[in-house]
DNA sequence: TGTTGGTTCTTACTATTAGTGAGTATAGGG
DNA sequence: CCCTATACTCACTAATAGTAAGAACCAACA
């Protein structure tokens, strides 16, 4: 809270998602994966373990589970705790970080759900 | 614009994201698509060309520029009018949803571009 | 009069990623 | 003693993303 060294040079380094080869395009992928945006959204609810994720959310593998929560923890959007104890238990939730990414995509989501009726008319009805 | 037989029916459709069946699910890997997010973000400025979206958002290649204006337009959120001259001129715009849905996708861009150090921080640095 | 460039795509091919099914270690319950 | 549950990983296949080239057409330029 204190003065801090460099606090302008931190400052201006904003992503800017026009560029190819600007990070902030890795981390929306992970934010935006199919996956990961249910995965945030199941959390707003709180701390949950693996399997409770698995089932919660459905037609995810376990595969594609643990791979997704392994992305969102190296963004710092997730924090993973593991208890060593058998069988195994982990724990999954939010960072502080992580409720503005899930608010974010949360509403997002939402407005999908509450417009899919409107969104399925302007689709051509498959053969 | 009469009388509709069931108004009702297609009101109470409400989108589930969480069921894997749901057609909710392929709104959002449309609407989150890497490259739907970007066209999303930049139709909010107003209606562009093809070539200017290619050349504004960086790395998108002419394909997956077709395919991803292709699959926002079967789903009612932007609106492509092509002229037939030649050269070809195609013009992409946003509908009454797509402006709603890219308000949502700009708001998530926007934090994920402001919050961009913070996030990278929590990245371990590469060997 | 070639030839180059610009436009909006599509097509064929390759690389990357997603998804599937099985395996692992361990303990508690029937 | 076998089955289930947990939180994974690994090997494999299917799907998707990315690359490079071409197509159709004309305008401008040398």
């Amino acid at each position: 809270m204190s003065h801090q060294p460099e606090p302008l040079s931190t400052k201006l380094q904003r992503g800017n998602l026009m560029a190819a080869a600007c990070p902030s395009r890795e981390v929306l992928r992970s934010m935006t994966s199919q996956w990961g945006v249910l995965v945030l959204m199941s959390l707003q609810q709180g701390t949950h373990r693996f399997s409770e994720l698995r089932r919660r959310i459905g037609g995810v593998s376990e595969r594609m589970l643990s791979e997704t929560l392994k992305r969102l923890e190296r963004h710092g959007l997730i924090l993973r705790v593991a208890y060593p104890v058998v069988p195994p238990q982990t724990e999954y939730s939010l960072t502080p970080l992580g409720v503005e990414a899930a608010r974010h995509v949360a509403g997002m989501a939402d407005w999908i759900e509450v417009n899919l009726p409107e969104i399925l008319q302007h689709r051509p009805q498959q053969a």
